[in-house]
DNA sequence: AACGTAGCCGTACTAAGTACGATCTGTCAA
DNA sequence: TTGACAGATCGTACTTAGTACGGCTACGTT
């Protein structure tokens, strides 16, 4: 009675399934990814999905489970840290790869905190983060540490992210003009804003890289020393 | 029209006001901190407030509006940076101050991407927390990569509180048992929960201020460097 | 060929967000 | 003092969402 089985079943009697647990999360995921979490009903994504609303109440027990499984539908897409390569590059690659997927998909991150419910590629995955540090000279209490800091900027970096009004820098170009004439009580941020932010070459996103190094190098260093 | 007048208007006819749009976001607050967001219905705002639910609509303009000013009122709740420390110690309290607001409202993490509407709170935080960092010596471009950095790791860590299944070791203990039994294809997680995270003396919440001054750490390097 | 079962759907109930307009009560002008 | 105004509150009702319950359909088995 795993939650996440998506055979038809092994006896095989009965009709030919046009969906599945898989197939639902998959619609949702999709439909998410288009139209937000918060719009997202059982009645849009079963036209989504060419069916009628009670039908997806076959492979799932309630919303809520349709919702856990899309978290864990996006972990899946993160990639598992490489084994052969060492700690440093393998934490690198899943925090960037972690990063790529909270960003297709920017519903999740505001989902992290409700969904207690860990599906099996989240666990999967955090098995493999422990596996690959445990096995690169890092002791539990290090490990922890690690996986603390680490996992807490890429979530919060992807939250920011999420927050941001604009993806590009030209849009954001684009809603200056009444952005900042809304400032005028916050000189500070008004000016940062206008001599940085808006600046041509400026991308929040290049901060990732550069901060994910900065806690990488922090936690090199405590580790030999 | 600033959406955040809270006073019953400066001509002074009418009724006797038993509601505000303060007294709404702070009702709304407190309720969530009991219920939590999903559960929260304008009519159990209503019942809350001593109200009737349609009362609420001469305060806000809708429920989301509510949530906006609840992240705010949040916000609200975080110390701005100190002027006369230094910037390190600066970042350091504010840091911890925001983390035991969020701590303290758990719901409000999961919010801070769907809300893309900074109040004004939020606003004054920001320009603080810039006046401050400009004022140490910190770049534009420093500035910015410093509060990508110590945001990041503040809502992340957040986040990853707000998603623990218990509050202390002792309610994780009890926990463990039916924990363990989910464990077996995962056996790096699985050893490592045992040895390490169900241990007596093990709390999460220590790595705050580890991964903290890991970052203002490295912050600090760089910039002397 | 009949049956059992898995999958799908129609109907309907409860609850939530909220539009619309009625009512109620202090305050101010005369 | 009083009457009218205006803001605050509330009653009613409409729309949409989640979902319980039971019926229908078609395929594999016997």
């Amino acid at each position: 009675m795993t939650a996440t089985d998506t055979t038809t079943g092994t006896t095989g009697s009965g009709r030919r399934p046009k969906l599945s647990r898989a197939a639902v999360v998959a619609g949702a995921v999709e439909l998410a990814d288009d139209i937000g979490v918060h719009p997202l009903t059982l009645r849009k994504l079963a036209a989504h999905l060419g069916v009628k609303p009670m039908s997806i109440y076959h492979h799932v027990a309630n919303k809520d489970e349709i919702l856990d499984g899309m978290v864990d539908a996006v972990f899946a897409e993160i990639d598992l840290p490489g084994s052969d390569i060492g700690w440093r590059d393998a934490m690198r690659q899943r925090s960037c790869s972690a990063r790529a997927a909270l960003g297709r998909h920017r519903w999740a991150v505001g989902m992290l905190d409700s969904r207690a419910n860990p599906g099996p590629a989240t666990l999967r995955h955090h098995d493999a983060v422990i596996g690959c540090l445990r096995a690169n000279g890092f002791s539990p209490a290090m490990t922890a540490h690690a996986m603390a800091v680490i996992d807490a900027f890429v979530y919060g970096f992807a939250l920011q992210e999420a927050a941001l009004p604009a993806d590009s820098g030209e849009e954001l170009a684009a809603l200056a003009d009444g952005l900042m004439a809304e400032l005028g009580d916050y000189p500070d941020l008004a000016r940062f804003t206008a001599e940085h932010v808006l600046q041509p070459g400026y991308d929040f996103g290049d901060e990732f890289e550069r901060g994910l190094d900065l806690v990488l190098d922090g936690l090199e260093a405590k580790l030999e020393g």
